[in-house]
RNA sequence: UCCUCGGUAGCUCAAUGGUAGAGCAUCCGGCUGUUAACCGGAGGGUUGUAGGUUCGAAUCCUACCCGAGGAGCCA
């Protein structure tokens, strides 16, 4: 049995497979409290009811020691979860060395560098339970919306946009360089099939430092041929509204390990707030802001212009200098760009980027040349704008940065199992 | 790369120029319903590293290393 499946099975006999969360002694009772990952059970040994060896074994017992229980379950409103077992046998597994993780707090250093062992407590089962939702969420939505999921690859050639935030790596006799992001490779698919998505790892190598940032991380990016900007901000609105749905109805018990205030979530419906670049910084120029016009947001910026807003914020229309070379350009105003960033609220900052891409060949190969890219390396690229090109649109969603927000956590370093940060490999 | 703060027992922290301590963890003992149980006892230290000042340094000074928070960076 699965200790989830504990309420179903009181009045049995059963055996549960575990390791040993916490220990408690008194005298003639001693109480075992069992994990084996889909919950803890308190499990009751009582002296009289046991050989005299197998109670000074289990008085010996150190957390997260290994057993196998056998016992019957019963009702007990004293029981942490109201169900527990009245232990009759137990198979000690492996007993434990002294475990360094103890009730009582830690520093984030001592757990960072024990994150293997780290991943047993309850709260990082809450947060990483809560990811997997989150990214079976994700995935569900766009599979409902016909896109088709296209892995990008990892490994990539040649330095397309500077190596100064790529990882270079030996391929055989050639350098390559690890991914970046999916999106070129995506834009390709989605001409291939109209709509599609990848979903996977993404390398940064950027000397970032700040609780919004990983060396390593994962995102989602759809593309979608024939699609505008208007018709990705609207496929991200109703996006956000789903997974974030969908958590709060299958993970209420994760998101209250976790401490998160459920109404703030509540509040993520359409239409989700939206503003012009423009009046972005108006509004920052408000709040008694110093930024220029023509600049990207620092993470304050962001902070500044999400508060305002209970649901998620869309920004549009950002600076072409500030953006990705493959942007369209904006009809109406040739210095901006048909883009949009999606804020998170409470401050979480920027979770999703996209826009509408560059549809001309030859403004696309005039792009590349002013940012001093190699046109080689793009020609295949640019053979999508040879074959059939057509008006199409995209955007990333990280999944850290979403899952800190939806999580309520101050740091993306406990959304990833095993986080990669600057000064940060190990485990 | 820059700014700020920090590094003392396995862990979390105290000791503000004068004998390095506590709680938890570990080990031993006690307790018949615990809930981070409780009670008693024991072991556990090159105070990040290297220099310097001083009769005397965990404490003051210098350099370096490591960490945290923030900035920058982040198509």
């Amino acid at each position: 049995m699965r200790i989830c499946e504990g309420r179903a099975h009181v009045g049995s006999v059963v055996e549960v497979r575990g390791w040993l969360d916490h220990h408690r002694s008194s005298g003639k009772v001693q109480f075992l409290v069992l994990r084996d990952g889909s919950g803890t059970m308190q499990c009751v040994a009582v002296r009289s009811d046991l050989p005299a060896e197998e109670w000074d074994a289990l008085g010996a017992l150190t957390q997260e020691s290994s057993l196998i229980v056998r016992g019957s379950l019963r009702a007990d409103a004293r029981a942490p979860g109201g169900v527990e077992m009245g232990l009759q046998s137990v198979s000690v597994v492996s007993v434990a060395e002294a475990y360094p993780i103890t009730p009582k707090e830690h520093g984030t250093d001592f757990l960072m560098d024990h994150r293997h062992l780290w991943l047993r407590s309850s709260r990082q089962h809450a947060i990483l339970k809560i990811r997997a939702e989150l990214i079976g969420a994700l995935r569900d939505f766009m599979d409902a919306e016909g896109f088709l999921l296209v892995d990008s690859p990892i490994f990539t050639p040649s330095a397309c946009e500077g190596t100064s935030t790529l990882f270079e790596t030996e391929y055989f006799d050639e350098k390559a360089y690890l991914s970046q992001s999916g999106q070129l490779y995506q834009e390709a698919a989605a001409l291939a099939f109209g709509r599609t998505y990848c979903f996977g790892p993404t390398f940064r190598a950027e000397k970032s430092k700040t609780r919004r940032h990983l060396i390593e991380f994962w995102m989602m990016e759809p593309e979608w041929a024939f699609a505008t900007l208007e018709d990705v901000i609207s496929l991200e609105e109703r996006l956000l509204v789903s997974v974030v749905g969908r958590i709060l109805e299958r993970r209420a018990e994760e998101l209250k390990i976790v401490g998160r205030d459920t109404t703030a979530l509540e509040r993520v419906q359409a239409p989700f707030a939206r503003m012009h670049y423009s009046e972005a910084v108006e509004r920052l120029h408000a709040a008694g802001s110093p930024f220029e016009w023509g600049g990207d947001f620092g993470a304050p910026d962001e902070t500044t212009l999400s508060e305002q807003f209970s649901t998620p914020l869309f920004v549009t229309n950002y600076p072409a200098a500030v953006k990705a070379f493959y942007m369209e350009p904006d009809p109406a105003d040739a210095r901006l760009s048909l883009s949009c960033d999606c804020l998170a609220p409470e401050g979480y900052g920027e979770i999703i980027g996209g826009g509408q891409r560059m549809a001309s060949l030859e403004l696309l190969t005039r792009r590349i040349e002013e940012q001093g890219l190699p046109q080689e390396a793009f020609e295949w690229y640019k053979d999508l704008r040879r074959y059939g090109s057509v008006p199409h649109a995209g955007f990333g969603i990280g999944v850290e940065r979403t899952l800190a927000w939806i999580a309520g956590l101050d740091h993306v370093r406990e959304t990833i199992p095993f986080p990669r940060m600057l000064n940060r490999l190990k485990p």
